[in-house]
DNA sequence: ACGACAGGTGAAACCGATTTCACAGACATC
DNA sequence: GATGTCTGTGAAATCGGTTTCACCTGTCGT
């Protein structure tokens, strides 16, 4: 180990080698067309010969880009335990690498966000973000101002000209009531996710905008606001059925909520969907798996990833 | 915008400030102790004044760390939609960054492992690699030899030395077979997961141990190879049905070829776990999630990754 | 023919820290 | 009082690329 010494070649040595100055060097692996094709083939062949490998931290250092995307993630939820981030990151991550790019992950508790990573991401180490489900739009604006390409995954509070990528939460939301309406259920509810956010806003318009279409009017109390958590699913699922008329069928926001809305009902010795039919919403392999077997709204999750992705780019 | 200067304050600017020099400076955000507490004050004052941040890429190369580790997950199966390895990375993710470390996150076909990613590895841009129930050992060997931290999370397929962390397969394997004969099952099965690598294997000792423990024969036709993918847990339960003696229990190497294995079971039109009790491993969400709610043995999932992460720094 | 112009090229500055090295003083030793 | 540590400190080299800028060609226009 000591007694080999490592190659580790430099822009000084294939200069060298082929000939050239760094300078040119340099054009070459930047694809600068203004190069004359007999150095672009000798600086290649001594790349090739002394199987050099780009330093990039050298690089990002000089030229200001770190070729880095930050993944934020508030996992306060175990957030990250639903495998639809999980899905979307791996999307992500796939097409950044190939593009060249590194994909950072950044998993922090949200009451932190503004502490270490606010920090770390104002520092411009970064050459873009991507938020999953952020709640914070302040840092989100903040960074987007200070000229970081900001790209946020699910819908942002207000549209405030922040690029963002989400899946047709209008149309599945709407998609998965009108289901409920064609399987024959005649008193359809739904347990929301956070309505104060565009996403679970858009899935509840669609619900409503469902109902409006089968001339089926909904009791306010037949809507449900849980929070994206299996456990407010059940709760809710649970609030829903000690009512005096229970409904038949329940939207719910997502698939997490639908899972926790069907234990509450086994728990209270229903049968799903007998008794009563629940349509998730996101199809990941949650829905996919459980028992009964969860009708949700298919989302192609990885194909978001990798939008993102490319629209970062 | 272009009005606005920003001000990015560099060390020599603290340095002058402060009214030292930058070598000074330096020392003094690394902690060194040798520098005189006046100063230590004084730069401490400018770096609050000009909101100093440090430029970590720089700092990277003047010192040659990166300060970066890597997470390398093969996504073939959808591997990383497993809740479980998304857990992992976030506990990962959570204490690399309470170290100051970055995490950065490699989703790569396994047949590309060797390209980029292995490339990108032994450029030594990194300081450090997680690999996630990495079958390619070679890669991880050489990158070890080559000087790289590497730790595996699940267990690496020979123990050539290798720092892993994993949970406990043999005891989890023991502890699920017996509950299995706790509940009275007589004819009990197994479907492992790849017992070519050392997790796999150590989970069917575990089966293979506890059998022996309440002198139970398991025939050899009553062990079913699958891959620990949800399709593979289907396919081998529905092979052990179709046998004259049915099991009446079955110990499956992993929650989502339990899920698959309960379908199978349905499927069959038998019922679980009236008819076949089923126990799988790991206790991941989706074990709490399916319904009818499959037994499994509880890993800690998020403190695996913590520990991986620790055992890295 | 001669200045203008464009394409190529290399020397050197630069990115922003870290680290080596040499050198003042303060203090102890003989 | 001369010599020898030990501390704390700053100037300067360094990390490995990128980029500016000046300059040197050869070609074109007239």
């Amino acid at each position: 180990m000591a007694t080999n010494e490592k190659p580790k070649p430099t822009y000084s040595e294939i200069a060298e080698v082929a000939g050239v100055s760094e300078a040119t060097v340099s054009r070459v692996l930047n694809g600068d067309e203004r190069v004359h094709p007999d150095r672009v083939k000798a600086v290649k062949k001594a790349v090739e010969k002394l199987g050099y490998r780009r330093n990039r931290i050298a690089a990002a250092l000089a030229s200001g880009k770190s070729r880095l995307i930050a993944i934020v993630i508030e996992d306060d939820l175990g957030l990250f335990s639903d495998p639809f981030w999980a899905s979307v990151s791996s999307g992500v991550s796939k097409v950044l690498m190939e593009n060249e790019l590194q994909t950072l992950l950044m998993v922090t508790a949200s009451n932190q966000v503004d502490g270490p990573v606010a920090h770390y991401l104002e520092g411009g180490e970064v050459d873009g973000a991507i938020f999953f489900q952020m709640h914070k739009d302040a840092l989100v604006k903040k960074l987007a101002k200070q000229g970081l390409p900001v790209v946020i995954a699910g819908s942002p509070h207000k549209d405030a000209g922040l690029a963002y990528v989400d899946t047709d939460n209008y149309g599945g939301g709407k998609q998965a009531t009108q289901h409920l309406f064609n399987v024959g259920c005649k008193r359809v509810a739904a347990i929301t996710g956070d309505t104060g956010a565009t996403a679970g806003r858009l899935r509840l318009d669609g619900f409503v905008s469902a109902c409006k279409l089968n001339k089926y009017e909904v009791p306010n109390s037949y809507i449900a606001h849980g929070d994206y958590s299996y456990e407010s699913g059940r709760d809710q699922m649970t609030k829903l059925l000690a009512m005096k008329e229970r409904p038949d069928g329940v939207f719910v926001a997502n698939d997490l909520m639908a899972v926790g809305a069907i234990k509450a009902i086994r728990d209270a010795g229903f049968n799903c969907p007998e008794d009563i039919k629940i349509v998730g919403f996101d199809d990941s392999m949650l829905a996919q798996t459980s028992r009964p077997e969860l009708t949700s709204v298919r989302q192609d999750i990885e194909k978001l990833g990798e939008t993102v992705a490319n629209l970062m780019i």
